[in-house]
DNA sequence: GCCGTTGGCTAATGGCATTAGCTTTTAGCT
DNA sequence: AGCTAAAAGCTAATGCCATTAGCCAACGGC
């Protein structure tokens, strides 16, 4: 019987695109390692627990939405530069459901854990889009958690079928860049 | 032998402290009946199943909330009543991680679920503090949307300890305040 | 062609939620 | 007080899940 030719990328990929289809929490490893054409020890031999392979589905998920931060926003600034991370972001939790929540509960186990890099990437490019705005460098940090909490709550909430009300969501979503473009300058 | 007297109500208050202590998945059916001097399978004498006891214990949670929101928003308006919602809410979500938590993922199976009616409650209490601001009703979704994400994302970024910088969070969640209610004025 | 490493397998363990079916308590009624 | 039916507990059993141990075959380097 010929291999399959598994290495952890691969796994963690197929992982991915399993959670973007079945939720997070459905991620089995006997139906990952099924998509994979395997039986579920077998993938032991590429990721070492289940918590490790949703701290690597986190770190793939936080390094591809820093690429398509750093991708959006070249050559904008300002209010330019807000929407595009602002969409960017939704879009990355809306596209990927299931990448997107496991970034939400990761506690990083060393400082050199490649989700603490792309954790950081992510930020910088937040703090690119204030360098846009004219601010006192003292509230950086402050308007970073700002941005973080308001994107992150909303996809979140979006994400649980959370606005319930028929006032249309994209609709709230601009209004909610404008507000903060606003306040920002 | 005698009985212990559990009923529903008793049972979900167990959760949640339970929850609150050892966190919302730490919370098993075995664990939840040794707190209550009971065996697992007597838990489905007053809940049909866990989803059903997590469902009640957001339901908890919102009530909660909902009645502490509604408790500090008296006599309150504007800039006053903005920080009181805001703390309140992150009070609460600090002190009760567990419960808070409960509160994210949630599909209520009917309209007549009890946690509908909580949630409306909450959201009730956001829009009395829009009501102190000067708005056009057209955006009122709107404004309640940006408070429910902005102090959402918080909580969970806060419960996650996803602020890694030695910036002091609640300055940051002042400085937060603040930038709101400049904005809705 | 040989050999060590590696990647797959089966079998076994232990935790978990949940169901079935039994027994005893308890509350209400006469 | 005694009877009865419902309710609330129990033990035993099922099935899924993650994980470990130990075996064996395939592959790469020589």
């Amino acid at each position: 019987m010929p291999r399959a030719g598994l290495d952890p990328a691969t796994v963690v990929a197929a992982a991915a695109g399993l959670a973007d289809e079945v939720g997070l929490a459905n991620v089995t490893m006997g139906a990952l390692a099924e998509r994979l054409g395997v039986r579920a020890p077998s993938l032991y031999k590429h990721v070492s627990s289940q918590a490790d392979l949703n701290q690597r589905v986190a770190a793939l998920a936080l390094t591809e939405l820093g690429d398509q931060l750093r991708d959006a926003l070249q050559g904008r600034a300002g209010r330019g530069a807000l929407a595009a991370a602002a969409h960017t972001i939704r879009g990355y939790a809306v596209k990927h459901p299931g990448r997107y929540s496991a970034t939400i509960r990761l506690d990083p186990q060393s400082p050199d854990d490649p989700i603490v890099a792309a954790g950081a990437r992510v930020l910088d490019s937040l703090a690119a889009v204030l360098s846009g705005y004219p601010h006192d460098p003292a509230n950086t940090v402050h308007a970073m958690r700002l941005l973080r909490s308001l994107f992150h709550g909303f996809a979140v909430i979006e994400a649980a079928g959370g606005f319930q009300m028929d006032t249309d969501v994209d609709e709230s979503f601009e209004w909610l860049i404008d507000f903060v473009d606003r306040g920002l300058r």
